[in-house]
DNA sequence: CTGAAAGCGCTTACAG
DNA sequence: CTGAAAGCGCTTACAG
């Protein structure tokens, strides 16, 4: 590597100040557009490019934000991170990507490492820790956004997932089914308590009672759904409808009813959750309540970008996003 | 936000200089165990914590990799990214993402950003730039790692992609197959190129002849596979075995074959090429050629980070990573 | 083992 | 419209 062009080396070869050179490439006004032009020239011809790093010292801004997520690989995250990267991006910031497995210990960890890179503000989804840390560390950071969580003082954006269970209750009682399943996920996870909630207001009011042996808990991926459905099925199979807690469940749930003869979604409806890429692929293709993943990615980015540009502070507030149910194959 | 707390104010407080506490802050020898226990204890107390920003500048290490590739809701980067990740944290460094969407101009634009971060590294995925751009921009890093992409004095880390497509005909031909077609990548792709020619030269060792009607153009998803299908199926399906350039046109081809009547694996048999999650989720399980993503990822920082750590320039060396054939029931 | 000085490459806050 | 000085928060390179 060549020795770095500076501010200082454009300025001596331009015959003017450093604030100068400085005001021209910032497009900062308080240069004639003749001095700017030649500042520019010369600062491309001596290949000079700004040190994002001196400047982020100098401004006290990094114009970098965190994206702390459970895992990268599990498309849910994969679509949020997407949405945030391309907003990010389109706004001059750059994006820090960690991962925390659903570690505790690893997400503070990150939560460390995202402090010292001083990042101007962190999407924070679905963490694991406890409230005092939760809050610990939401002061660590100029800013936050929440996603798949709540805390008092903390903005965040959450589905509304109990609306969207009681839809789809909604929707197998309004097709004459009477007993309904819910493939409920780990019992720690938030977003699941509340759908268990949406699933029981649902059966409320079409007027079902609510059966525990229909609520069943299942690991939140394709192989907690045959599981899931073995179960049921050694116990006779005492209902007609399932709504799942993410689309990988019913996905495995729909292969095994394959292997116990029945057919779906005569014998058996499903509805899952999220819309995964797969969901519209297996056959039959899975009915689902769709999340827009990206667009929480981007209003996360959103909200953190316009408290730091509008030097606000962030309204602690809570935005909640609908889920919208799609059709497909797997519901009458 | 409360003024930031520097390594003067733990200086002023503990009675030492702004040296001795960067000694004992960074474990650097050079302090004595006593005033280095009372510094990080000050240290604590007053909640200091490290600015990366300041750091870097004085360093001109920022700690930081830059990842670009393609889309990370694309499974195979998603995973390729989830081992970058992984090694990256382990070793004490930051990931920055980004996403090209297969755009140019957005990877020059993308690129100039990573540069202005000052990473200290770049793995650089399924570059769509020009020769005459990509030697340009690989000058612009300390240091670079090509993924999926080979250039003259650029590190690189590939696929064995040709011998991989060479033992899946190999495989097919062992089999008594002599019909095997390929479903092709866009004709832009490198690795679809390296893919054929693996494909041409299996078929070769076979003593098959090569049938340009059975190298067929899709595009790389589930829709090019169906439509690829289609396209043979109307041809009379002069074919008894199908290569594809990924999973997604595999899994694609293998749901047209239900509604033609086909029988998979005993009417015509599949392989693809990446092992994405999906592949063994879907029925029946696809056959594949697994590519290790998350070593790829890994791979790549490492390289990076032996660099840096090492001070030594990168040696500009080609790694090509074997497939591994995996059979399950798209195969006989 | 400890420290004073200078510098990393910018920008803020004043002056003019 | 332009610039000299100081500072952002650390560490490098010397001294002692």
């Amino acid at each position: 590597m060549p020795k770095r062009v500076t501010v200082a080396d454009v300025a001596r070869t331009a015959g003017v100040s450093m604030m100068t050179v400085s005001r021209a490439i910032n497009g900062t006004p308080g240069v004639s557009p003749g001095t700017r032009r030649a500042i520019l020239k010369i600062a491309k011809k001596i290949g000079y490019h700004p040190s994002g790093v001196a400047r982020a010292l100098a401004t006290r801004r990094t114009r970098t934000i965190g994206l702390l997520i459970p895992d990268i690989t599990n498309p849910f995250f994969s679509e949020l991170a997407r949405g945030a990267e391309d907003y990010a991006y389109q706004h001059g910031y750059g994006l820090f990507l960690v991962n925390t497995d659903e570690d505790p210990q690893r997400e503070e960890g990150v939560l460390a490492s995202l402090r010292e890179k001083q990042v101007d503000g962190l999407v924070w989804c679905s963490s694991r820790l406890e409230q005092t840390r939760l809050k610990h560390w939401s002061m660590q950071f100029p800013r936050v956004v929440l996603v798949n969580r709540r805390h008092a003082g903390v903005a965040s954006i959450n589905v509304d997932d109990e609306d969207g269970a009681r839809r789809a209750v909604a929707f197998f009682a309004g097709g004459g089914r009477r007993n309904i399943a819910f493939f409920a996920g780990p019992s720690h996870s938030f977003s699941s308590q509340r759908r268990l909630a949406g699933y029981r207001a649902g059966l409320d009011e079409a007027g079902i009672p609510f059966k525990p042996g229909l609520a069943i808990q299942s690991t939140p991926n394709y192989d907690g759904g045959v599981q899931a459905l073995t179960f049921l099925s050694a116990g006779g199979l005492a209902c007609d409808a399932v709504l799942t807690y993410n689309d990988l469940v019913a996905v495995g749930a729909v292969q095994a009813c394959k292997k116990f003869g029945l057919h779906v979604p005569r014998d058996l409806a499903f509805i899952g959750f999220d819309d995964i890429p797969m969901a519209a692929l297996v056959s039959p293709q899975l009915s689902t309540l769709r999340i827009d993943k990206r667009a929480m990615g981007a209003r996360a980015v959103e909200a953190l970008i316009a408290s730091i540009d509008g030097a606000t502070l962030m309204l602690p507030q809570e935005t909640l996003l609908a889920s919208e149910l799609i059709l497909r194959e797997t519901t009458p």
